[in-house]
Parts: structure tokens; sequence; C-alpha cells
DNA sequence: CATGAATGAGATTTCATTCAT
DNA sequence: GATGAATGAAATCTCATTCAT
């Protein structure tokens, strides 16, 4: 996600930076970056559109202008985060692993990219407070067009033909359990943290957690 | 929870109506329970103090009387909900079973209790996006002083001592990997079901993962 | 109106002037009577809440306290100039006269009566603009209710029975010729004054112009 | 004037798209066609620039480059209407009809003219709670060369020669009586009927009050 | 002439909190 | 303790108009 910003921010370069003035592409990123980290970190009704427009390189009336309104806003945030993080995911290489290494990989791969993720995490956090109503409805969010998803059928389809899978199991479901345990790690340290002690934050808590995932998850998939 | 809450209301109905006035205990308990509703809902920012007001059957003062400002019933509102959760959990009854049944019932408990807490569940979610900051500090929250732990620590010593646990986990890490499977279930179901379809929410899908969460959770500790 | 109004500020006058402070009343009876001549000056889009608020001896925020938002008071303003337009219907006396004269005197009063209600007459064109979204619902508005019409039928009777009249009107075609005549002195000044010149406004074309209204009115019914 | 509009479009239709960059009458006229179904509906403050420009076949740009602003067009919109209307009004044929006769026609044909003009009565409603500030000054403008007022004088001359009409009328005050019941009919038809119902409304209702209207000016004017 | 981008000033509305009785 | 009235500060959003290309 950082990396992506600054790529971005870098092209621009070329052009000369003090003037933004009539780059309509470029106002619109520079106010859904800064109302990205907003909204992750103080939810939709606790972001101020004035404190997004003060981040910003233009004004407040240009929020209005490209979104809408508040809600337009961050309707294409997280539509924008979901299309970002998408792109992340493709990035992983899994070619001539076996079945159980590239599962192994999978998993272990996603804890450490949702850790590295906390804004979009914190976005699909709050998102679902809202109980997802605000979700683009576009077709390349459907699950089909996961690389996620994708990835793993090849990988169980592949384990299940060389006899080393157990049958009966979905790519959706370990998509699903390979989430639950990356995503709480992230939008559950808080309150974890608070009750429980920083101990499995640290770096070697977090390793041991990784393997325990990458563990459970062959676990359950090996014949 | 909702259990609680009906019986918490017909207790009420019994009570001639203006009995609440000298009834202090019952306001706190009323304004407690209609803000626990309300927060969970929407939030702390995203809740209205003249609608928990509205829904109570006393006045906005009241609340300020009793709970100083908005933040301060926030903060009641999740001591309270931490308070009931762990009540709860003391539910579970694992007299007689083997380490590893006993172990196995922790978990797909767990799993089942999550889905019947969404509000409490919900207040979670909010107070993460809050970063624990409202976080009651009291010894009672600790976590040496949860029964999820010390009942995971007993299981785990019996089955490290019956030979069929393997060494080097702790209890801390039992629950955290429990907590996560059982609470993206519910935290995460907007937004996942979303994407991917509702399938795994459904009676069928839901026994599936119940099951799938044993068997992960037994696959990481078994010898 | 303007009566009204003095006789209710009379009244105040018992209690001590400058404190307005919990005197909800008077809140609302200021804020109407304030918003109703800016509604009838500039019309609902046309007026400032800002602007009705600092003629107040309140605050922007009572308004949106008592009115809940801008249709809101420009409804009520138009309710209440119902309410305070029938209440100066009722005045007309019409006791011991022939039908004959008592129409007349109906015509005349009408006619006289609009010319006094400019503020009245303006909240009428405006919500005419407006296609009557903001008009009041209730029974006592309908035009059985109307004392005007009730007199019309009372006179069209005693007239039709005295052989006088001839037959096959009703009151309300009545009510709205005599409305017709009445309205468009006041409320079409402006542009046909501007066209044709001032003179049907001075106190000799008015009183032309209402022997007239009577005259029509009169030549409509005789037998 | 519906009429007018629709073959207007499709004159437009005929020739190439680009055209309009060469047809700076052709926008003018499309903007202004636009700006009088709008201003008519919704009043000058309740009518948005925005919403004009967009419903035009040009850019907002053009209405501030042939109009000034927002008022400007507004003028013109106002002056234009009443151009139109004019012309309409000479329709009328009145040749060889007897005094009484034509002045029954006007009267009924301006009562039916009226109803089918209601974009312009609704300016004209508008005007007028703008006290008739934007009224144009033109020459053209003025009563005497109003073509309505011509008629009238003529008829009435001719029935007082005739010796069927009383002396002591002057045509503008029998334009007068004629306008306000025929205006009245098409301005106050929503908060009419809203109080008294739809009756009067129906093509029997329209028509009963239509011989009324002749009916009044008739017995107003016959000796 | 034409177009989309940009804007400042101001309008409406919201909200937690306190006051008067 | 209890209640409805009151409030200031600030938030969201709108609109006519101008600018850059």
């Amino acid at each position: 996600m950082e990396k992506a910003q600054r790529s971005q921010a870098s092209e621009d370069a070329d052009r000369p930076r003090r003037s933004w003035k009539q780059d309509p592409d470029g106002v619109r990123t520079n106010i859904l970056q800064v109302a990205r980290e907003a909204f992750a970190l103080r939810g939709l009704s606790g972001t101020r559109i004035d404190e997004i427009a003060a981040r910003t390189s233009t004004s407040k009336r240009m929020i209005y202008y490209y979104f809408g309104d508040k809600e337009g806003l961050y309707r294409e945030v997280l539509a924008d985060a979901y299309r970002r993080t998408r792109e992340a995911e493709d990035a992983l290489e899994l070619e001539g692993l076996a079945p159980e290494e590239a599962l192994r990989k999978v998993a272990e791969f996603t804890f450490d990219n949702h850790r590295r993720s906390q804004v979009f995490i914190r976005l699909v956090m709050i998102e679902n407070v809202h109980e997802g109503r605000h979700m683009p409805d576009s077709a390349e969010m459907s699950g089909e067009n996961s690389s996620a998803i994708r990835m793993l059928e090849d990988i169980y389809a592949r384990g299940l033909e060389a006899g080393v899978f157990r049958a009966g199991l979905s790519a959706v479901e370990l998509h699903w359990h390979i989430s639950a345990l990356s995503y709480f790690n992230v939008s559950n340290r808080a309150t974890f943290s608070h009750i429980f002690g920083e101990q499995l934050f640290d770096e070697k808590g977090q390793s041991i957690l990784r393997r325990h995932v990458g563990d459970m998850i062959l676990g359950l998939v090996l014949a």
C-alpha cells in the first residue's frame, strides 16, 4: 500500500510539483489517500471532512465536487482499498512449490501481509461495524475473481491429485480460516494485548503465531 | 445475552412505574442496557445521546448524572459487557472429559458462544477501532483471572501429562487461535459474505466451520 | 393579523418582559411570527434561517429544537397563517341583512380583508408555487369547516327561498369567484401596475374595484 | 407553448450536432427554453444554475456568457415569456361579433388561454413574489401597447355606442376582472383544491366556471 | 466559443452538554 | 433526583461564479 502511493508520487514528480491546478486525477488521488488514512483512523462518523481537507492539497469544496458527500468519499476509499489489496495479493509467487509448501506459504504470507496492511484491516473492521452497507458491488469484487481463491483452488486440486490432501474441503473455507487467523492478529491486538499482555506481539511471539497458522491449516488439510 | 436482557426487561415490568424514581440501580441498569445496544449498533461517535435517552425510561440528565459524559457511559458499557461475557464463559462444564475431548469442546463452545454474543463482539470490534483506549483497567480484567485461560491451562497440562499433547505451547496461544477463528466468524460476516456469498453462514456451513475449528486446534496440539 | 400579534404581546406584558427564558410558548410564538414575515417576504428557498434567527429573541438552535428543520418551520408558519385567517373571517357580522345585501357584504368584506392580509396572501402565493406540497392536512382545514363556505351556503339558501337568487350555483363556486377577484388584487399588484399603472390601486381605484366585485357577484346570482 | 418547444427541438435534431458551435442564436434559445421551465418550476432562488446547464445542450459557461448572471437570465426568461404571451393573445378573432358576444368571447378565451399557459402563469406568480423587481421596462410592455386592452377598448366603445353597455367603466378595469378570474383558476389550484376538493377542476367544473366568468363580466357591463 | 475544474462564502443542520425550575 | 428547555461550537453541504486550457 505504502509502496503504491510512493510510486504514484514519483510519477507525478515529472510535472511541476507545486501546481496541482487542473490535475483532476492528482486531486482525486490525493484526496483518496488522505481520506483513507483518516477513515481508517477514526471511522466514518468519527472523521471530520474538515480534517481531511486540511491534510489535502485542495479544499473541502473539492471533496464534495469529486465525491458528492462524506459517504460517497468513504465508499470510494473502501472500494479503492479493496482494489489495492487485491493487487498486493497477486504478488505472491508459488511456482514450483509442492502443494503442502505452497499452502503453508499462502497461509504465512497472508499472516504477514495482514500485518503490513493495518490501514486496510481497519477499514474492513469499520465497514463491518457498518454491516457492509458501503461495500462496492462491482463484479471485480466478487469471490470468483479473487486471486487468493484461485490460488487456493489450484493448490488444493494439486494436493488432492497428489493424494496428500484429504477431500471434502473448499478453497473458500481455507481462505476463511487463513483470513480469520491473520485478521484477528491485527484487528484485536488492542483489546487482546490489554488483557493478556504484549508478548504475542513482539517479533518472537509473532513468528510463533505465524508458524502455528501454517501448522493449523496444514493440519486441517493433510490426508 | 439476549435471554439475560429479556429477563431483565420482564423483571422491570413487574414493578410499578413510579418506583423508578426510588430505584437508582434500576435506572443505571436500564441506561446501561439501552446504551449497550446503541453503542453496539452504531459505535461511539455514531451513537446519539439523545437517542439513548429516548429509549430509556429516564431522561438525558440522568445519563450525565450517573456516567458523567458520553465517553464515561461508553466505558461503563464496555466494562459491563466484558463482565457479562466472563460469566457466560464460566458456564462451560468439562468434568470428566479427556484432554482432547475437552479441548475440542472448548474450541467449539467458544465458536458457538461468539455467535450468540453479537452485541458483545460488536463492542469489541468498536473498541479495537478505538485502539483499546477505553478498556477497563481492573485486575479482574487481567488474563490471569480469565476462566478461559485457566481451563486451557488445565486441559493442556493434563494433555501433556497424558503424553497426547506436544510441548511448547501456551494457554494464551491456544486461546488466541480459538478466539481468532470464532471471532472472525461473527465480526467479518458482512464483508466476507458480500464477497463470497452466504453459504458459509447457513446452518450447514456453520457446522462445517465449527468442526474445522476443533480440528485445527487439535491438529495444532496433538503430539 | 397585526392585531392578534399585538394582543399576544400585551398578554405577555404581565410577565417579566426581559426574561424569555424557559418560556417555550413565547419562544415558539416569537419564532413563528418572525418566520412568517420572512417567508412571506422571500419565499421558502429565498429565506435564510440565520436571518430569521437574528430577528428572533432566541437563537438559530432553538428553531431547530422546536421545528426540526426549515421546511418544518415553513409548514408551521403556513398552518398557523391559515388558522389566523380563518379566525379573521369569523369576525364578519351578517345578522339581519337581506340575502342580496349579505352577499354583497361578504364579497366586499373579502375584498377588503385580502388587502389587509398581504402577508397571508403572499404565503399562499408562495405555497402555490410549491404546488401545495406543504399544506396542512388537518380536518379543520377542510372546506366543510370553513365559516366562509357556511356563510355563503346560508345566504344562498335564504336567497333561493326568497326567490331572488337563481338556482344551480354552489357556495364553493361563489367563494371561488369572490376569492379570485379579491386575491388577484393583492397578488398581482406588482406586475399589473408595472404594465398598466397604479391608478387602480389608489383609494379611488380600489373602491371602484370593490364595488365591481359586489356587482359581479350579485349579477351572477340574481334571478 | 409546449408545441413551440417541440418543434424547436425537432428542428434542432435535423442539424448536425457540431452546428451548435456556429449557432449562437440556437444556444441562446435553448438556454432560455430550459431556464423558463426551470424557473417556472422552482422559482428564482429555488432553481440551480447547474441544473439548467445540465439540461442544456451547452455548458454553464455559456449561460454566463450570454446572460451575465442568474438574475440576468431570469430577467430574460421573464421578458421573453411576456413577449410570447402577447403573441398568443393576438390570435383572438372577433370580427363581426356584437359587443356582448365579443366581450364574452374575450372573457372565456382568456380563461381558456390562462389554463393553457401554466408555465407563464407560474412565472408571473414568481415575479409577483419578487414584487415585480425584474419586470422589463420596454415600451412594448406598456399597457397601451397591449392588444388585449385595445380589443376591450374597441368592444366597450362599440357597446356604449350601441347603448347596450353602461357608461363609466374602463378597458383596464375589465381586463383586470377578466384576468383575476382567469388567473386565480390556474395560480391557486393547488391550495384551493387541497381545501375544497378537485371538483371545480374537472372538465365539467371548468366549463361551469368559464361560463360564470362570461356571465359576470357581461353582468358588470350590461346597461 | 467551449469545457471541466476550481472556489469562497455562506447555508443548513447536528450534537454533547448545561441550565432553570 | 428529575425534567424539558436551552445553547455554542462545529459539522456537513450548497451555490453562484470564475479560472485554466
